[in-house]
DNA sequence: CAGTTACGCTACGGCTCGTAGCGTAAGAAG
DNA sequence: CTTCTTACGCTACGAGCCGTAGCGTAACTG
């Protein structure tokens, strides 16, 4: 969608796509959501003020691209052999994902936006969220060649459950790393998994 | 704490205060957090700006108590006879609460606020996360005493497993209402609590 | 009574916002 | 190369909000 055929004129500059995002993620570190400023921004790339405003609405989309840039090249999930040790591995990714400060800072900031922002709620589900649900799609493809998780025939309750497991999932390492302020060390992601892991069994064999 | 001995001179309106609390949750729901300035609190409260500032340092202080009541007037945990019920009381309970235009716009802003601001974490933890997290350890004790769950002897093992789930049961209704914006209706709560029963039933099971 | 503290009101400098206007730069079409 | 179209940098602007200071008045205490 860069290349809009009848496309004719002056071609915006990625390099300037490139340090505005790069700026976008120092001034959130330096200074955090509450004091970044779209002029604070435009200085640090070397760009004119109206450049931002011509390729972002606001503070909250330009924010939604800077991270996802981040979860776009630190979310991924190897092969580790089992449901557990998936798990495991993706809640200290999206652990370590969070304990950054761009992302620490700004994640809950635009999301409490969305709240009043379909658009944005929108931007954020495409940018981020869906990459982190494939995840659990793939983690749970995986269980299930591996025979640690039945198939579920009803493609609805699948999705259903997939959803569910999602919320469970980004929604404890949010709070724990957000709200409780604690670490997600190794010891808190093996107990996690753990549990979850022995639902996702109790569920399986209680059911079937 | 409102009776300060020594105390002289005009004492602070109690009647101003509830007005303020009023007013600033008014102001959430008609216009959300970002666009909450505290001249148009003051304004709608009939109270001078000054008289705000004196009393909360700032818009984040001020949310954080106007929120703390919500959660103080509408988060309890009757006695529903089985663990299983008393979660999914509380799940309910939980997502009603973030269901408020006052509360979803307001919350998660806070706590993205708070990742840098030492002060205002401890806030958000006194006057809201303290009161959820005893919900957590009196259905245990309750769920204890019913034979549900094993009694923990050592205490440290026991406050890190009322932390996770703690963590578990906030933040997956958080996630869902928030981020996936998907309603926590019955069978949504019905699974949840299902999924995490069946967790905490094997992981007594298994470690004893 | 005097002493002390809270209140309402006004006014202010400072910052950020988002936009408009203009001249210039970079490709595309002829 | 010329013309067209769009992007860019720069400046300037009104508007809104912030947080504080100053002052006179109100309320309560001893």
């Amino acid at each position: 969608m860069n290349r809009p055929q009848g496309r004719t004129g002056r071609p915006r500059s990625a390099e300037a796509d490139r340090a505005i995002l790069d700026a976008t993620r120092t001034v959130l570190v330096e200074l955090g959501w509450g004091k970044l400023t779209l002029g604070e921004v435009a200085a640090r790339a070397g760009v004119a003020k109206t450049t931002l405003y011509r390729r972002w609405a606001g503070k909250n989309e330009l924010v939604v691209d800077a991270v996802a840039d981040l979860f776009d090249e630190h979310l991924e999930l190897p092969d580790r052999g089992s449901l557990r040790a998936d798990i495991e591995g993706v809640v200290r990714q999206f652990a370590a994902l969070l304990d950054r400060p761009e992302t620490k800072t700004a994640l809950m900031a635009v999301v409490a936006e969305s709240t009043r922002d379909e658009a944005l709620r929108e931007r954020i589900r495409s940018a981020i969220v869906d990459r982190q649900k494939n995840l659990v799609l793939l983690g749970r493809a995986r269980a299930q060649e591996r025979g640690e998780l039945p198939y579920e025939p009803d493609p609805v309750l699948a999705a259903r459950t997939a959803d569910l497991i999602f919320d469970v999932i980004a929604g404890a390492v949010v709070h724990r790393t957000l709200v409780s302020a604690e670490p997600v060390d190794g010891e808190w992601a093996r107990g996690f998994t753990a549990l979850l892991v022995g639902g996702l069994a109790a569920a399986a064999g209680g059911s079937a």
